[in-house]
Formats: C-alpha cells, structure tokens, sequence
DNA sequence: TAACTTATTCATCAGGTGATGAATAAAAGG
DNA sequence: CCTTTTATTCATCACCTGATGAATAAGTTA
C-alpha cells in the first residue's frame, strides 16, 4: 500500500489514439441499447475508458454525439436507388429486400437507436413521421394509378407492413421471423406488399 | 407586500380529495407523451399540482407508478374473446377488428405509454417479446393446418402486420391512415393478415 | 373527547446529469 | 528552438433525480 500513486496522467497521450472514434463507436452501442435519455455521457466516457470532458471536446454536447451516433444511415435517395424506375407491379421485391439490405448492414446499431431514441418521445416521432411521409413514402408511391390519396394510402399500407417486418425482426427479435434468410423473409412479405401497391383495395362493403 | 404570508397548507386537505387517482391520469399522460426515463415523479407531481412526496405516498416508486399507470390493458383472453374458436378462414377480421377496437378504448392511453417504454429499453423489449409469444401469438395460430414450425412462422407474419398497423395508426400517426375509419382499416388490411394466417406461403424459389 | 389512521407538505439526502474553464502534456508547424 | 494547436484530465457548477423521515392537519373510530 504504498503512498506514492503513479504520476498524474494529464495532458495528451504519446502515441496517436482514436479517442473520437473510440467514443463514437461506444455512443453507438449504448444510444442502440438503451435509448437517447437512458444513455449518460458518463457512461459512454466510462466504458470508452475517457475522461467525461472528451465528449464535449469532441463533440458540442449530447445532441450532437447523438447525431454522429446514427450518421443518417445512408439516404433513401441511396438505399431505395431504381426503385422509382421499376414497374410498379415488381417494386415490392425490390423494397423488401433494400429495406432488409440495410438493416443487415453496419448501419444497423445505428438504426436500432434511432428507432428506439425516435419512437421513445411525442416530439422526436412527429420528426420521423414528416421525414418518412416525405423522403420514402413520395418514393415508393410514385406513378402509381388511381388518384393521389389513394396513392398515399398505398403508401401508408406499405409502411405498417415494413416498419412492422423491421420492428418484429430486428428490434423486438421475434423468433423464428428473426433466423429466418433474407430470401425467405422475402418471398413470405413482398407478395403482401406488392397486394398494398397494386392489388385491388377492397371494395367498400355494400352494407354500410 | 404583507409580511404574513397565508397560513402553511401542511396536512390533510379539507373536503374528500382524489389525489391518488389525479396521478395515476397524469402518469399516464405523461409516460404515453415522454416515455418512462422521460417522464419524472416531480414533473407528474407538479402537473397533478400535488407534492412529489405524495407519490411515493401511495406508490412504492417510479416503477410501481409506471405498472399501475399502465394498467395491463385488459388481458388478451378478453380482448381475443372468441377469436379461437372462428374458423381460420375467418379469423383475421376479428383480430384486426378487436385491435383497433382495444387501441380506441380508454386504454389507449396506457397502450401508447407501454409502447414507448417498452421499445426504448433492451431490457424492456425481451420481456414484450415473451408477452407477445405466450400470450397473444399461440391464441392467433391455435388450429392452424401445417407444422408447429409453420404456424409460429405465420404467427410472426400477422404481428409484423398488426404491430406496424398499430404503430403507424396510433404512435406515429401517419395520414390519411391516422383518420381512416375502423370498417375502412378493416377492409384495407385484413385480407393480408388472412393470408398469412392460411395463405399459400411463397413456395421455396427453385432458383437457389 | 381521545386515539388512531390517513392525507398532505417540508426539509433534506446522496447521487447522477450535462456543462465549463483551467491545468497539463504531447504533437505539429514555424 | 519556440509557438501554436490538439488531446487529455481535474475540479467544479448548477440542476434534477428518486427517496426518506418528520411535522402537521383532517377524517375515522372507539
């Protein structure tokens, strides 16, 4: 037990280091497990193994490591490419499997955050509603027949059945949807899909 | 400027006083707009205009006000009444129809709370994802024709559409769906979900 | 009326939160 | 070499969090 602590270790590490980087990936993880407020910038500095005050010499502050954190995974205008040129009577085929490429890529932590720090505050879904109903939706409907609400309403169809697919998959992790291939979540969902774009929306019931 | 100021109001209020359930109505508000991290004893307190010692006074804590603000929202042998005993063919109306019913009840509220909170913790989501399985999805495939393995498939299949019909009617609010009527919802949806149920499910691919 | 129970508030605790500014050390640039 | 920039840590701040125990007032019961 001996008095003498080892010398104070402040000022800059010799050796190059990737403490942002270090931080970022750390941020990732832990927005992706435990949401935006159940994640403390004390947490992330601890399991980064850093002092509190890189974050904010890093980053403006928590907001801001947020935004870094989830890196918009890729833009829609990326992810969805060709989709608008294809016929609609294929599209579905190729949006299950954009949407199931994506989120089997690195961007998913980033994407399990994002849902979670999204859908966890009245403020934050009502972001997610107007960037979904204008970057995806607008996409997906385009040159569809029949009159713009109805169009809008495919849409509308469109997203219970994937966001469904994706919470249930990779969120929720139900079991066997979770295991199951990529191919094989594809021929089971995009027949339905595809009924949302093209299919006959049933007939208002007579009675009634 | 007197310098009396009215007499401390410590003790008992005169006048019978609903305290206890002037919280639990702000809880739940509070917890379905913010979320649990989101939602503080002391700001349901402020709001209910109470001190925030009463709340520890008629609940144990945090945790137990977020249970009983929640209120389990009716069991699933009440709102699935029935729904076993419909032959297959029939039964994605009921379901569909006893959702949107159960999420237009009073429980709406409680249901958009259990939502939030449930989905912004890892934590939290297991135990959704065991309540969903044992609960709800083995009512739904009960009967169902094929292998144990197939139903629980199909099972899936009809939450990824339930849930994100929920989610995008209830949480997000996406329109012209958010406005639709229950019949409309009804007619929109339940043919994908009964195809699920007892549908041909895409034949394996001979390619690959 | 006296004793007891319940409702209500106050004062306070220990601890976590995000944030800031200064001190120190290494690296980079001149 | 000296200067400037960058990385790192420390010591704080003010604030909010959930929680507890005691003081007081009203209702309830004996």
């Amino acid at each position: 037990m001996s008095g003498a602590l080892p010398p104070l270790r402040r000022g800059r590490r010799s050796g190059g280091s990737d403490s942002r980087e270090l931080i970022l990936a750390t941020a990732r993880r832990l927005f992706a497990e435990h949401g935006f407020d159940g994640t403390s910038l004390r947490q992330v500095a601890r399991e980064a193994e850093v002092d509190p005050a890189m974050v904010h010499h890093f980053f403006k502050g928590k907001d801001e490591l947020f935004a870094q954190s989830i890196e918009l995974p890729a833009d829609p205008d990326e992810v969805l490419a060709g989709v608008e040129e294809l016929d609609p009577g294929q599209r579905a085929e190729a949006i299950v499997r954009a949407v199931l490429r994506l989120w089997e890529s690195p961007a998913q932590h980033g994407l399990v955050a994002f849902v979670r720090g999204t859908i966890g505050s009245k403020a934050k879904t009502a972001l997610l509603r107007e960037m979904v109903a204008r970057t995806i939706l607008s996409r997906i409907t385009a040159g569809l027949p029949g009159s713009p609400e109805e169009a809008k309403m495919r849409g509308n169809l469109v997203a219970t059945q994937v966001v469904g697919l994706m919470l249930m998959r990779y969120v929720v992790r139900l079991e066997p949807l979770a295991s199951a291939s990529q191919d094989e979540v594809v021929r089971l969902v995009a027949p339905n899909v595809q009924h949302y774009l093209t299919g006959e929306l049933a007939h208002p019931t007579d009675s009634q």
